[in-house]
RNA sequence: GUCCCCAUCGUCUAGCGGUUAGGACACAGCUCUUUCAAGGCUGCGGCACGGGUUCGAUUCCCGUUGGGGACGCCA
């Protein structure tokens, strides 16, 4: 059997798309479990609307997710050659012809057809021009489009996920092959291309089914080997519709931004629209690839669900070690101006085991753990009221204050044995302790365990705070 | 409107003729506990409908309904 060959050909109109990413990923893990190449194209015949930030963007996307590919990236704004002599033999052959409509004529027509209720076709106008016709606009100079001269017959062709589909030849319309500005269409390029790349299997989301027809007529007519297609799923809005900018985040780089691991994100990917058979849910990327095969895949479309990927998300955090954490975190720390340099670098990373523990976005280590790094500026406001503005808190405080003042290691058993003491010898509850010194010293009413985070915040800053929490009390009574 | 695809808990899914229809997320409750998470336990909840085929259909076939996609000189 000869090598497996996919690609994946992103447009760079706009941001990865996840959905994009999607079929990038199972293409990527199909090569990877069969030891083919994936290889990657950039399909930038639009260019009116491709730009090249699209592209670096795409390209960076890719990296985050860890997708890699083996050739590429290709362009097509590069193979116009190829294009222009494919299109050059097809016309010679007969299989194209030139029209010369232009899109407010062929709107114009479209229009009457659709109000007489009927469904619109490309009404091969120019197909049907006299000699006398075609000359006449040859000499005008009218630009010219070359459509495809769609035969007669049925064309079919055997899914890889969905089995045999046929369509009638008379659904569809002697479609664009190359525009009147002389650049190809998707179509047209797409066959040339994966023809010429060598393309085995053509993976795609099954918004393309539609287009396939048109694209094995165009094999046909080139003479060329037909792939093996593969139409996956679709992702899925709330709603069920097709997950678009207007219904939640699309793009991969917004995910990264939120503080996704992209391990997770692959992960989470992965699980829609594809399982491994198991009730395993948390996969490594070489997991994945051993356990991929075309015969799990769903055939119905996966809605993205945002808060299984927190799930995995969390799950991905909480069992990473945090060296490797801390290549993450560091960057957000040094983005939210973070001074760390109070502490060594284990210390840090003690620091990440501890808050890790409650996180699920990247992003929960800078906004629950600020109060390691930065002074407290404001109370939770129900806390207030449940823990500081009572008949104990005031005492409790200036008591711990004094306690504290006395030990010098800030060790967690240490300074759980003053608060133990303290409700040994008073008789009152440990809460009425932990709850207020907790509050002076993070500002927020849940975190880590307290005599954990103590050990961070260390004894000269937690006796600050709890002087600063009584000066607070005392104004608020 | 035309063509095409799809159909198991709210969501992601396992299932591939005989199962008490399994798991995960979410949700609710309990538990653990210095808070919050995490963990443990429990609960809620599903084969869209109608015909066949068969001794027997969630599973196979047909239809209905529902959902989605494509109908560009976008990709």
């Amino acid at each position: 059997m000869s090598e497996i060959r996919v690609r994946i050909a992103p447009s760079p109109t706009g941001y990865l798309h996840v959905g994009t990413a999607h079929t990038a990923l199972y293409n990527w893990l199909f090569a990877r479990k069969n030891g083919g190449k994936f290889i990657l194209r950039i399909e930038d015949t639009d260019v009116e609307r491709s730009t090249k930030e699209m592209v670096d963007v795409i390209l960076d996307s890719l990296k985050w997710l860890g997708i890699d590919w083996d050739e590429g990236p290709y362009y097509q704004s590069e193979r116009f050659n190829l294009y222009k002599e494919a299109a050059k033999k097809l016309e010679k052959e007969g299989f194209l012809y030139r029209c010369y409509c232009t899109k407010e004529e062929i709107e114009e027509r479209k229009q009457k057809v659709i109000e007489s209720g009927k469904a619109w076709k490309y009404d091969r106008h120019c197909l049907n021009l006299t000699e006398e016709q075609k000359a006449a606009y040859e000499r005008e100079g009218r630009p010219y489009a070359l459509r495809f001269k769609v035969p007669e017959g049925m064309t079919a062709f055997n899914d890889g996920l969905h089995g045999e589909i046929r369509r009638d030849n008379k659904e569809i319309e002697d479609f664009v092959v190359v525009r009147s500005n002389g650049y190809p269409t998707y179509n047209f390029a797409v066959v040339v291309d994966d023809s010429s790349m060598g393309i085995t299997h053509v993976m795609r989301g099954e918004d393309h089914i539609s287009n396939t027809p048109k694209q094995i007529l165009l094999y046909k007519a080139l003479n060329l080997k037909v792939p093996e297609f593969i139409h996956l799923p679709l992702i899925l809005a709330e709603d069920k519709s097709k997950l678009s900018k207007r219904k939640g985040t699309v793009a991969v780089t917004d995910y990264r931004d939120m503080g996704y691991l992209p391990d997770a994100f692959v992960n989470f990917l992965a699980l829609l629209g594809w399982s491994p058979s198991t009730d395993k849910e948390i996969f490594s990327r070489e997991e994945l690839i051993n356990l991929f095969d075309i015969k799990h895949l769903s055939k119905r479309g996966a809605v993205f669900d945002h808060k299984k990927l927190l799930w995995i998300n969390s799950e991905y955090i909480r069992s990473m070690d945090a060296e490797k954490l801390y290549d993450y975190v560091k960057p957000l720390w040094d983005k939210a101006g973070f001074d760390y340099s109070v502490f060594s670098h284990e210390d840090l990373l003690r620091l990440i085991d501890l808050i890790k523990e409650r996180a699920r976005l990247l992003t929960d280590f800078v906004d629950s753990a600020s109060y390691f790094f930065k002074d407290v500026e404001e109370y939770d406001e129900k806390g207030v009221n449940k823990h500081f503005l009572n008949e104990y808190a005031e005492d409790n405080l200036k008591l711990l204050y004094e306690k504290l003042s006395e030990i010098d290691s800030f060790e967690p058993d240490v300074t759980e044995n003053v608060y133990r003491k303290i409700v040994e010898e008073t008789g009152m509850k440990a809460g009425k302790l932990i709850h207020p010194t907790r509050l002076a010293l993070t500002g927020k009413t849940v975190g880590p365990s307290l005599f954990h985070l103590m050990e961070f915040v260390g004894k000269e800053r937690t006796l600050a705070r709890i002087e600063k929490a009584l000066e607070f009390i005392r104004n608020r009574k």
